[in-house]
DNA sequence: TTGACATATGCCTATATGGGAATGTATTGT
DNA sequence: ACAATACATTCCCATATAGGCATATGTCAA
């Protein structure tokens, strides 16, 4: 067998780059498709592709308005991935992970991972 | 271009349900593989495989004691994706996902609609 | 060394993918 | 009606699976 669908859960879908990048561009607001292809630089059918995807997991909204669509993050949809997440939290408490791993914090202590939704640009 | 590759990130290799099993199964304790076999009731090689591509994007640890290898989850690994999720918790806290919940808080809390669907040209 | 055990890797195949290019569809303006 | 605009869909293709099966590697015991 292949792969599972990007379309059987979130969690595949969210394991395409682009498709995270196009749930963070459109979290704060609602966007024409014309706005993510400006924002990705990508090719409008791919946008449109990713959309589908993201669309049929439910982890995007979509609304006509005329000649637009505009599509939105429907953040409830990220949820289970962050509960199922979550259910390690304790152990990255409470666990040593390695020497090596122990070091590489002290030196990288700047790095939080930390992921930015802008506004516009 | 197809898919990126499972080993990719941690993102790519939690999409497969199976794997995100296994973590679950080694988030206590450390297991050899045969235990997973036995659990999972997938065939060794499977398991196999897909202990190598957990151990790829640093999902696993693993140790030899004697003919065994004992994996066991490293939850730090885990952490970047509850981050990224962690991004979209103040939406889904605002957000009305559905006619069926808006109509259940307007009822509650006479809420009204809190995101604005702000046009742009 | 030989054999049993535990695990890893290689090979094969059906399947789904993401990007590019072309085309289809819906809506608006004239 | 017709052209333009905004998206969606289809087709093609190189690529990477995941599972099944066979085989290789590594370790221990006799």
């Amino acid at each position: 067998m292949a792969r599972a669908a990007t379309t059987s859960d979130a969690f595949n879908a969210v394991a395409e780059p682009r498709r995270r990048e196009i749930l963070e561009f459109l979290a704060n607001e609602e966007r024409p498709v014309g706005d993510i292809v400006l924002r990705l630089r990508l090719e409008q059918p791919s946008v449109s592709k990713h959309l589908r995807v993201l669309r049929d997991v439910g982890l995007v909204r979509v609304r006509r308005e005329g000649r637009n669509m505009f599509y939105r993050t429907n953040a409830e949809a990220i949820r289970p991935l962050h509960d199922w997440t979550g259910e390690f939290a304790r152990f990255w408490r409470h666990q040593l992970s390695s020497i090596k791993e122990r070091a590489e914090a002290k030196v990288k202590h700047g790095q939080a991972e930390a992921i930015s939704f802008k506004e516009e640009s």
